[in-house]
DNA sequence: TTGACAATTGAACAATTGTTCAATTATAAT
DNA sequence: ATTATAATTGAACAATTGTTCAATTGTCAA
Protein backbone atom coordinates (compact mmCIF):
# COMPACT_ATOMS: atom_id res chain seq x y z
CA UNK A 1 0.00 0.00 0.00
CA UNK A 2 2.69 2.52 -1.02
CA UNK A 3 2.75 5.17 -3.83
CA UNK A 4 5.62 4.84 -6.51
CA UNK A 5 6.05 8.68 -6.61
CA UNK A 6 6.89 9.48 -2.89
CA UNK A 7 7.48 7.85 0.29
CA UNK A 8 3.93 8.44 1.62
CA UNK A 9 1.92 5.94 2.82
CA UNK A 10 -1.61 5.14 3.28
CA UNK A 11 -3.53 6.15 6.61
CA UNK A 12 -6.19 4.07 6.12
CA UNK A 13 -5.43 1.31 3.93
CA UNK A 14 -8.76 -0.53 4.05
CA UNK A 15 -10.11 2.42 2.82
CA UNK A 16 -7.69 2.52 0.20
CA UNK A 17 -8.40 -1.08 -0.63
CA UNK A 18 -12.36 -0.80 -0.61
CA UNK A 19 -12.20 2.39 -3.06
CA UNK A 20 -9.70 0.87 -5.59
CA UNK A 21 -11.92 -1.61 -7.20
CA UNK A 22 -14.74 0.80 -7.32
CA UNK A 23 -13.11 3.27 -9.10
CA UNK A 24 -14.39 3.65 -12.68
CA UNK A 25 -11.81 3.02 -16.26
CA UNK A 26 -9.06 5.68 -16.35
CA UNK A 27 -10.60 5.99 -19.90
CA UNK A 28 -13.95 7.02 -19.05
CA UNK A 29 -12.41 9.44 -16.23
CA UNK A 30 -10.79 11.11 -19.68
CA UNK A 31 -13.54 10.81 -21.30
CA UNK A 32 -15.26 13.24 -18.30
CA UNK A 33 -12.85 15.55 -17.97
CA UNK A 34 -11.92 16.38 -21.37
CA UNK A 35 -15.79 16.67 -21.94
CA UNK A 36 -15.54 19.46 -19.17
CA UNK A 37 -12.14 20.81 -20.48
CA UNK A 38 -14.37 21.84 -23.46
CA UNK A 39 -17.24 23.60 -21.08
CA UNK A 40 -14.96 25.02 -19.05
CA UNK A 41 -14.30 28.19 -21.18
CA UNK A 42 -16.14 31.16 -21.24
CA UNK A 43 -16.58 31.64 -25.36
CA UNK A 44 -16.98 28.45 -25.41
CA UNK A 45 -20.14 28.58 -22.81
CA UNK A 46 -21.54 31.97 -24.28
CA UNK A 47 -21.53 29.99 -28.05
CA UNK A 48 -23.37 26.53 -26.85
CA UNK A 49 -26.26 29.42 -24.72
CA UNK A 50 -26.40 31.50 -27.85
CA UNK A 51 -27.20 28.23 -30.20
CA UNK A 52 -29.21 27.21 -27.60
CA UNK A 53 -31.50 30.31 -28.25
CA UNK A 54 -31.18 30.36 -32.03
CA UNK A 55 -29.65 28.54 -34.90
CA UNK A 56 -27.13 31.00 -35.84
CA UNK A 57 -23.80 31.10 -38.79
CA UNK A 58 -20.55 32.41 -37.63
CA UNK A 59 -20.37 36.35 -38.38
CA UNK A 60 -23.70 36.07 -36.41
CA UNK A 61 -22.15 34.65 -33.51
CA UNK A 62 -19.41 36.77 -34.04
CA UNK A 63 -21.07 40.05 -34.11
CA UNK A 64 -23.41 38.64 -31.05
CA UNK A 65 -20.27 38.02 -28.63
CA UNK A 66 -18.54 41.02 -30.52
CA UNK A 67 -15.40 38.47 -31.27
CA UNK A 68 -13.60 38.10 -34.87
CA UNK A 69 -15.00 35.70 -37.16
CA UNK A 70 -11.58 33.76 -36.85
CA UNK A 71 -11.67 33.42 -33.39
CA UNK A 72 -15.30 32.10 -33.45
CA UNK A 73 -14.57 29.78 -36.04
CA UNK A 74 -11.84 28.05 -33.80
CA UNK A 75 -14.08 27.37 -30.74
CA UNK A 76 -16.29 26.16 -32.84
CA UNK A 77 -14.63 23.74 -34.08
CA UNK A 78 -13.60 22.21 -30.84
CA UNK A 79 -17.01 22.36 -29.84
CA UNK A 80 -17.99 20.18 -32.86
CA UNK A 81 -15.23 17.78 -32.49
CA UNK A 82 -17.13 17.48 -29.13
CA UNK A 83 -20.41 16.70 -30.78
CA UNK A 84 -21.90 19.30 -28.94
CA UNK A 85 -22.48 21.73 -32.11
CA UNK A 86 -23.62 20.47 -35.72
CA UNK A 87 -22.72 22.64 -38.79
CA UNK A 88 -25.21 22.84 -41.73
CA UNK A 89 -23.59 24.86 -44.88
CA UNK A 90 -26.27 26.94 -46.52
CA UNK A 91 -25.09 28.62 -49.65
CA UNK A 92 -21.90 30.86 -48.14
CA UNK A 93 -23.13 30.62 -44.66
CA UNK A 94 -22.46 27.91 -42.11
CA UNK A 95 -25.52 27.32 -39.92
CA UNK A 96 -24.63 26.35 -36.50
CA UNK A 97 -26.97 24.29 -33.56
CA UNK A 98 -26.32 22.30 -30.75
CA UNK A 99 -26.36 18.70 -31.38
CA UNK A 100 -27.04 17.32 -28.27
CA UNK A 101 -29.86 17.36 -25.78
CA UNK A 102 -27.86 16.72 -23.03
CA UNK A 103 -26.02 19.58 -23.06
CA UNK A 104 -28.90 21.61 -21.85
CA UNK A 105 -29.75 19.33 -19.02
CA UNK A 106 -26.34 19.72 -18.02
CA UNK A 107 -25.99 23.60 -18.24
CA UNK A 108 -28.72 23.79 -16.06
CA UNK A 109 -27.42 21.14 -13.41
CA UNK A 110 -24.51 23.28 -13.30
CA UNK A 111 -26.45 26.41 -12.80
CA UNK A 112 -28.28 24.79 -9.44
CA UNK A 113 -24.71 23.93 -7.93
CA UNK A 114 -23.26 27.77 -8.80
CA UNK A 115 -26.42 29.18 -7.92
CA UNK A 116 -26.31 28.07 -3.91
CA UNK B 1 -25.36 45.99 -35.72
CA UNK B 2 -22.03 45.82 -36.32
CA UNK B 3 -18.41 44.04 -34.79
CA UNK B 4 -15.95 46.00 -32.98
CA UNK B 5 -13.41 43.90 -33.17
CA UNK B 6 -13.55 43.31 -37.09
CA UNK B 7 -15.17 44.99 -39.91
CA UNK B 8 -17.69 41.93 -39.96
CA UNK B 9 -21.34 42.66 -40.13
CA UNK B 10 -24.65 39.96 -39.26
CA UNK B 11 -25.69 38.49 -41.79
CA UNK B 12 -29.07 37.73 -39.78
CA UNK B 13 -29.40 41.14 -38.38
CA UNK B 14 -33.33 40.18 -36.64
CA UNK B 15 -31.69 36.42 -35.05
CA UNK B 16 -29.16 38.59 -33.59
CA UNK B 17 -31.36 40.89 -32.21
CA UNK B 18 -33.74 38.54 -30.89
CA UNK B 19 -30.79 36.77 -29.40
CA UNK B 20 -29.07 39.34 -27.78
CA UNK B 21 -31.49 39.81 -24.88
CA UNK B 22 -32.24 36.52 -24.16
CA UNK B 23 -28.46 35.61 -23.32
CA UNK B 24 -27.49 34.99 -19.46
CA UNK B 25 -25.40 37.89 -17.62
CA UNK B 26 -22.25 37.80 -18.51
CA UNK B 27 -21.60 37.00 -15.01
CA UNK B 28 -23.50 33.93 -14.46
CA UNK B 29 -21.80 32.81 -17.17
CA UNK B 30 -18.51 33.01 -16.08
CA UNK B 31 -19.33 31.47 -12.78
CA UNK B 32 -20.28 28.83 -15.19
CA UNK B 33 -17.28 27.85 -17.12
CA UNK B 34 -15.22 28.76 -14.10
CA UNK B 35 -17.54 25.46 -12.27
CA UNK B 36 -16.70 23.63 -15.97
CA UNK B 37 -13.20 24.49 -15.85
CA UNK B 38 -12.40 23.27 -12.46
CA UNK B 39 -14.45 20.03 -13.71
CA UNK B 40 -12.14 20.04 -16.58
CA UNK B 41 -8.56 18.43 -15.06
CA UNK B 42 -8.27 14.52 -15.07
CA UNK B 43 -6.78 14.87 -11.62
CA UNK B 44 -9.76 16.63 -9.83
CA UNK B 45 -12.42 14.19 -11.65
CA UNK B 46 -10.09 11.41 -9.89
CA UNK B 47 -10.26 12.99 -6.39
CA UNK B 48 -14.33 13.56 -7.10
CA UNK B 49 -14.99 10.11 -8.11
CA UNK B 50 -13.09 8.69 -5.03
CA UNK B 51 -15.00 11.10 -2.75
CA UNK B 52 -17.58 10.15 -4.23
CA UNK B 53 -16.85 6.44 -3.21
CA UNK B 54 -15.45 6.79 0.22
CA UNK B 55 -14.33 10.01 2.61
CA UNK B 56 -10.27 9.84 2.87
CA UNK B 57 -6.90 11.98 3.99
CA UNK B 58 -4.67 13.28 1.80
CA UNK B 59 -2.13 10.35 2.28
CA UNK B 60 -4.44 8.16 1.49
CA UNK B 61 -5.86 9.73 -1.94
CA UNK B 62 -2.34 10.09 -2.85
CA UNK B 63 -1.66 6.12 -2.47
CA UNK B 64 -4.88 5.64 -3.87
CA UNK B 65 -3.78 8.00 -7.45
CA UNK B 66 -0.27 7.12 -6.90
CA UNK B 67 0.36 10.92 -6.91
CA UNK B 68 2.42 13.19 -4.09
CA UNK B 69 0.72 14.41 -1.35
CA UNK B 70 1.68 17.71 -2.61
CA UNK B 71 -0.34 17.46 -5.93
CA UNK B 72 -3.40 16.25 -4.34
CA UNK B 73 -3.40 18.72 -2.04
CA UNK B 74 -3.03 21.79 -4.34
CA UNK B 75 -6.07 19.93 -6.12
CA UNK B 76 -8.05 19.75 -3.12
CA UNK B 77 -7.69 23.43 -2.34
CA UNK B 78 -9.25 24.16 -5.79
CA UNK B 79 -12.23 21.77 -5.21
CA UNK B 80 -12.77 22.90 -2.05
CA UNK B 81 -12.21 27.07 -3.08
CA UNK B 82 -15.05 25.86 -6.09
CA UNK B 83 -17.07 24.53 -3.04
CA UNK B 84 -16.88 20.77 -4.59
CA UNK B 85 -15.16 18.90 -1.82
CA UNK B 86 -14.64 19.87 2.29
CA UNK B 87 -12.06 19.45 4.87
CA UNK B 88 -12.11 18.25 8.37
CA UNK B 89 -9.89 18.18 10.39
CA UNK B 90 -9.05 14.61 12.55
CA UNK B 91 -5.44 15.36 14.41
CA UNK B 92 -2.99 15.36 12.07
CA UNK B 93 -5.01 14.27 9.12
CA UNK B 94 -7.41 15.86 6.87
CA UNK B 95 -10.77 14.15 6.07
CA UNK B 96 -12.35 15.02 2.37
CA UNK B 97 -15.63 15.00 1.30
CA UNK B 98 -18.07 15.78 -1.56
CA UNK B 99 -19.65 19.07 -0.09
CA UNK B 100 -22.40 19.04 -2.84
CA UNK B 101 -24.84 16.45 -4.07
CA UNK B 102 -25.19 18.32 -7.50
CA UNK B 103 -21.82 17.02 -8.54
CA UNK B 104 -22.70 13.76 -8.82
CA UNK B 105 -26.21 14.09 -10.84
CA UNK B 106 -23.59 16.44 -13.20
CA UNK B 107 -20.90 13.71 -13.45
CA UNK B 108 -23.89 11.36 -14.18
CA UNK B 109 -25.84 13.37 -16.96
CA UNK B 110 -21.81 14.33 -18.38
CA UNK B 111 -21.44 10.14 -18.81
CA UNK B 112 -24.81 10.36 -21.17
CA UNK B 113 -23.35 12.43 -23.67
CA UNK B 114 -19.89 10.51 -23.67
CA UNK B 115 -21.37 7.48 -23.53
CA UNK B 116 -22.96 8.05 -26.98
C1' DT C 1 10.76 19.82 24.61
C1' DT C 2 11.97 16.97 21.07
C1' DG C 3 11.19 14.08 17.03
C1' DA C 4 8.13 12.18 13.58
C1' DC C 5 4.44 12.51 10.53
C1' DA C 6 0.36 14.77 7.89
C1' DA C 7 -0.69 18.48 5.30
C1' DT C 8 -0.10 22.97 3.29
C1' DT C 9 2.31 26.54 0.83
C1' DG C 10 5.03 29.26 -2.65
C1' DA C 11 8.25 29.50 -6.35
C1' DA C 12 9.77 27.55 -10.62
C1' DC C 13 9.25 25.00 -14.65
C1' DA C 14 7.16 22.77 -18.63
C1' DA C 15 3.02 22.18 -21.07
C1' DT C 16 -1.34 23.64 -22.72
C1' DT C 17 -4.56 27.02 -24.35
C1' DG C 18 -7.17 31.11 -26.60
C1' DT C 19 -6.73 34.94 -29.59
C1' DT C 20 -4.68 37.43 -33.31
C1' DC C 21 -2.97 37.87 -37.81
C1' DA C 22 -2.36 36.61 -42.50
C1' DA C 23 -3.29 33.52 -46.01
C1' DT C 24 -6.46 30.24 -48.13
C1' DT C 25 -10.73 27.86 -49.57
C1' DA C 26 -15.41 27.94 -51.15
C1' DT C 27 -19.55 29.93 -52.82
C1' DA C 28 -22.50 33.48 -55.07
C1' DA C 29 -23.11 37.55 -57.92
C1' DT C 30 -21.59 40.64 -61.61
C1' DA D 1 -13.43 35.13 -65.46
C1' DT D 2 -13.48 38.33 -61.93
C1' DT D 3 -14.79 40.24 -57.59
C1' DA D 4 -16.67 40.07 -53.05
C1' DT D 5 -18.07 37.78 -49.02
C1' DA D 6 -18.22 33.73 -45.50
C1' DA D 7 -15.59 30.63 -43.28
C1' DT D 8 -11.58 27.97 -42.26
C1' DT D 9 -6.77 27.23 -41.30
C1' DG D 10 -1.96 27.44 -39.37
C1' DA D 11 1.66 29.85 -37.10
C1' DA D 12 2.91 32.87 -33.43
C1' DC D 13 2.32 34.98 -29.15
C1' DA D 14 0.85 35.85 -24.42
C1' DA D 15 -1.47 33.94 -20.62
C1' DT D 16 -2.85 30.23 -17.78
C1' DT D 17 -2.26 25.83 -15.61
C1' DG D 18 -0.54 21.38 -13.16
C1' DT D 19 3.29 19.22 -11.07
C1' DT D 20 7.57 19.19 -8.67
C1' DC D 21 10.60 20.59 -5.17
C1' DA D 22 11.83 22.57 -0.85
C1' DA D 23 10.44 24.73 3.13
C1' DT D 24 6.88 25.42 6.67
C1' DT D 25 2.92 24.65 9.75
C1' DG D 26 0.35 21.93 12.92
C1' DT D 27 -0.46 17.86 15.73
C1' DC D 28 0.58 13.72 18.32
C1' DA D 29 3.69 10.60 20.99
C1' DA D 30 7.75 9.80 23.63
Amino acid sequence: MQNKKTDCTAINPDTVNNTLPKMPDMKLLYELSDFFKVMGDNTRIQLLWALEINKMCVGDLAVLLNMTKSAVSHQLKILRSAKLVKAEKQGKNVYYSLDDDHVKTILEKALEHTNE
